[in-house]
DNA sequence: CAAGTTATTGCAACCGTTTGCGATTACTAA
DNA sequence: TTAGTAATCGCAAACGGTTGCAATAACTTG
């Protein structure tokens, strides 16, 4: 609950103003765990806020994530948001199947992006990743119902 | 032109029928080089077909893509296709900044993929991948122009 | 070649997301 | 506390892409 703190500071400090919808969308987020869905977080702030649109909820979530308040995570189609975990970065392995998503640590990555770079002088848009795939789990169950080679 | 011979096959072998439509979508893909939006695709179909619609280019690049004929590639956040390479498969490095896509070879994602097996049963997706990024020139231009640290 | 079967089509409606615009409202400064 | 202002909002229309459905047309069989 105090980390709402820290990101309200830092909207005021950009000069940024304090809607009623941008304190909605940031407590809605901040209370829940993981990952939300975008519209997971529109149904949440509506309860508390009725008028909320759905446009506003893009507009703040993509405004704080320039802030570094949230960080935008790609599952499956779909846009998914979580508080900018303090801890440091992390990537997500999201699975097709079961649409879980685990977390990454980004050493994993560190040498892929290292190797581009030397190579190729390519520097890679790395800073939160989701590779989608299929979890271990799910790995299993298919094989036992046959899923693809009976 | 002869690798229109192949896919047309493989339409025929799997019970696929053989339209105008599709005809049209594959000579184009095929005489394009390299990836193309799917509007390119059907812009350039529809002046051969002037009938032709959206979604029966999106549905026919899914059935190309199903088949092998074709391979999706995000770039962006717009879907492009290109003639699947009988070379083999490879990856994209694609330029944020001016949209360029530079072929990688596999051998650079292998060990990636490897590692996640391994280490956590999780099986990526990384058939024909494009990593987002910025490429060398454009950093050049970047840094020139004064990008971002003045 | 004609008729029947069914995959495929064009169209329109829809999805999740973005954007233009005029109305509202948070802030600034008197 | 009040205006003045510009940022932000709600709304509606648009985007790229997908889907349901009735009409069409590619194939099959004779
Ligand atoms: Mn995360
Ligand atoms: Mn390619
Ligand atoms: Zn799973
Ligand atoms: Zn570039």
């Amino acid at each position: 609950m105090i980390k709402h703190e820290k990101a309200i500071e830092t909207l005021r400090l950009k000069g940024h103003r304090l809607t009623p919808q941008r304190l909605i969308v940031l407590s809605t987020i901040a209370s829940g765990d993981g990952h939300m869905g975008v519209d997971e977080v529109f149904q949440a702030a509506k309860k508390a806020y009725p008028y909320m649109d759905i446009a506003t909820v893009y507009r703040t979530l993509h405004l704080f994530k320039e802030l570094g308040v949230v960080t935008e995570v790609a599952i499956g189609d779909r846009l998914h948001f979580e508080l900018t975990d303090p801890e440091g970065h992390h990537h997500h392995m999201v699975c097709r199947a079961c649409n879980g998503a685990f977390n990454l640590s980004p050493h994993y990555l560190a040498e892929f992006r290292e190797t581009l770079n030397k190579e190729f002088g390519f520097e890679p848009d790395l800073e939160h990743f989701a590779v989608s795939g299929v979890c271990a789990k799910c790995q299993e169950a298919d094989r036992k119902s046959g899923g693809n080679q009976g």
